[in-house]
RNA sequence: GGUCUCGUAGCUCAGCUGGAUAGAGCAACAGCCUUCUAAGCUGUGGGUCGUGGGUUCGAAUCCCGCCGGGAUCACCA
């Protein structure tokens, strides 16, 4: 039982003896004290006076002096307005701290065979260009949730849908036959990504120019948009494509195998990985079987022109196209026939898609449309909503060119970091390649933590000229805190100082070290509700938060490495277990911490 | 227009299952490197928590209205 648990359950207690009243001891407030009183716990007593029948103070006092005998570990009480703030007793800090130390994977659970499995869905790019800023939210927010999931015990399979089919993807394989064909990554030095979104901006720009060219000759735009001799043959590709034309579905594959290429670049810079890629060129035929099935059971309904629709009026919705006149797909049928390749593939108990806001309303309409075709989990996904990252102009638009490029941001990062570890002088003595590594580490940190800090579901703003500060709430100041540690922890071993695995249960802790524990003591229920709430965001603050505590504490504290064996044991082992929580804390965001910096 | 969502310091963000005097960082200013890493620490200034009501002993937090930003309502994905 928690020590939250324990108070509560004590003054409930003690209000059925004082007052001879039952109260539920869940509905006792506890919170932990502010910062600028004494105590560590805080009993609100104001509820309670409508049992109490007396004044706030009065009732406050009656309490404490009952806790106080109650509970041992509590050592002292104060009442304050309407607040009874409890002082638990030194061996109670002495006692979390010997636990917090005997524990390597403090506030983890481990996932068994039998544990709930859930499969995260993430990144989800589309094969024509390469990754940008929004999509570096995605990862890093997939990735994140996905070491949260499974912190908190559950089996993870994490999932990629590429979007490897469509008109768009024709768009880019036209411009490349037209006007490069024979260009290869290989031969032209230009990550293959990169090579295939050239190519469709390429094809963008010509269809311009032909669009600008008929409207001068007279015709109006729309007339112009229908008129697109470009995008006829783009059109006329995408059918041949889906009719499996030989030549077509080559270069279809090739010019895939570049972007893929490139994505697993990307994404290894970024750090991120899958269990599992789906592709939907493999997907949408399932998706097809399934709404027939559907139109077969009668969920669905098909139009005269034979197009196939959902019904979701009754459930506040409207009506929903889930295959075309023609038969053909539409994302919507995709994701039906994507969801029942993964529940074949695998026993997920629960679905997570981690996909921006501005599908909400998609996500809506599948979840009803898999339970009405039978699948049980269907009601229970998740949409992991995230907002949009705005940069200080306003939105990113790739025709205004202000799209930021996930290579060439991260670049960017490393070479700051790289730039400003000189300027201070650190890292002297390590080798050029040693370096790097750690380089590599501070900027993805900066970058991962600026992103995770912030809540999910709100739309953020990204600076890239300022880049991102190594100064302040971020990656690196939580990465340097914890370089300091194991300086620490290296210069004890250097002095032949063996840390203690316990510290004795008389021991004298100051205000600072039992600040510090306060915080050691809450990171499992963080942990935890996180998981409930799916929320890197409450992680990085926290981890911030003890960061910055421990700085101060490591500036406070006077040295004293030979003077008092006792103190420099307790400081030792808060330090161990403080950098324990943020490694850990660290890992759940997917960020590396170096041993130095 | 319907639905959803956001609005907290000059800027970027915490805090929101109701609790005490609303917190960090950046930017500005003033201190601290013979003492375990100055990517650090300490201090100063900076707020009608968009706005108006309601519920409550108590509201940044819950409810309603309004104002402002964003998303969505495609035989696009």
């Amino acid at each position: 039982m928690g020590i939250e648990q324990q108070i509560q359950t004590s003054v409930a207690e003690a209000i059925q003896n004082l007052y001879g009243e039952p109260i539920a001891a869940t509905s006792i407030q506890v919170t932990v004290t502010r910062k600028d009183q004494t105590g560590d716990y805080t009993v609100v007593v104001f509820p309670l006076l409508k049992v109490s029948k007396k004044n706030p103070e009065q009732t406050g006092t009656d309490l404490g002096n009952f806790l106080i005998e109650k509970l041992p570990l509590i050592a002292s009480f104060e009442v304050i307005k309407g607040f009874l703030n409890l002082t638990l007793a030194q061996s109670y800090w002495a006692t979390q701290l010997n636990l917090a130390a005997a524990d390597e994977s403090y506030g983890f659970t481990k996932a068994t065979e039998t544990s709930p499995m859930v499969m995260i869905e993430y990144s989800s790019p589309n094969t024509n260009k390469p990754l940008h800023l929004g999509h570096i939210r995605n990862n890093l927010l997939g990735f994140s949730l996905s070491r949260l999931v499974e912190a908190n015990g559950n089996r993870v399979v994490k999932t990629n849908i590429v979007n490897d089919r469509g008109i768009h993807i024709c768009k880019s394989m036209l411009a490349w036959k037209k006007w490069g064909e024979g260009i290869t990554p290989e031969s032209s030095g230009i990550k293959g990504d990169h090579l295939v979104g050239d190519f469709y901006v390429r094809f963008d720009k010509e269809y311009k120019a032909e669009q600008k060219q008929l409207m001068a000759d007279g015709m109006s735009k729309e007339e112009a948009e229908l008129a697109s001799p470009l995008m006829a043959e783009a059109r006329e590709m995408l059918l041949l494509w889906e009719a499996g034309d030989q030549e077509v579905t080559s270069i279809w594959k090739m010019m895939n195998q570049w972007v893929y290429a490139g994505f697993d670049i990307t994404y290894k810079a970024l750090g991120v990985d899958f269990d599992k890629i789906y592709y939907e060129s493999e997907t949408y035929s399932t998706g097809k079987e399934q709404v027939l099935e559907g139109l077969q059971k009668g969920v669905f309904y098909q139009r005269d022109d034979q197009s196939i629709w959902v019904d979701l009026t009754n459930d506040g919705l409207d009506e929903k196209l889930l295959l075309r006149s023609d038969g053909t797909s539409v994302y919507m049928t995709q994701d039906i026939g994507t969801a029942k390749m993964r529940f074949n593939d695998f026993p997920i108990d629960k679905m997570v898609y981690v996909v921006g806001n501005e599908q909400n309303y998609h996500f809506q309409v599948l979840s009803l449309v898999l339970d009405k075709l039978g699948f049980e989990w269907g009601k229970e996904l998740v949409h992991f909503s995230y907002g949009m990252v705005e940069l200080p102009e306003g939105k990113m638009k790739s025709r205004e060119g202000t799209v930021v490029d996930a290579d060439e941001l991260v670049a960017d990062m490393v070479n700051t970091a790289r730039e400003m570890s000189r300027e201070l002088g650190k890292l002297e003595g390590y080798s050029e390649e040693e370096a790097e590594a750690v380089y590599q580490t501070i900027a993805l940190g900066a970058l991962k933590y600026f992103m995770l800090k912030v809540d999910p579901k709100k739309n953020m703003t990204f600076n890239p000229k300022e880049s991102i500060d190594f100064n302040g709430n971020t990656g690196p100041f939580i990465q340097y805190t914890y370089a300091r540690i194991r300086s620490i922890m290296r210069k004890a071993a250097d002095s032949q100082v063996v840390i203690p695995d316990q510290i004795s249960l008389t021991a004298k802790l100051e205000y600072k070290e039992v600040q510090l524990l306060r915080m050691v003591e809450q990171f499992p229920v963080v942990v935890k509700e996180a998981g409930d709430a799916y929320s890197p965001a409450i992680i990085a603050n926290f981890i911030y938060d003890l960061a910055k505590e421990y700085n101060q504490f490591y500036h406070e504290l006077p040295i004293m490495f030979e003077e008092d064996a006792d103190k420099r044991a307790i400081r030792l082992l808060i330090s161990r277990v403080t950098g324990s929580i943020i490694k850990n804390g660290m890992w759940i965001l997917g960020i590396n911490v170096p041993e130095r910096m």
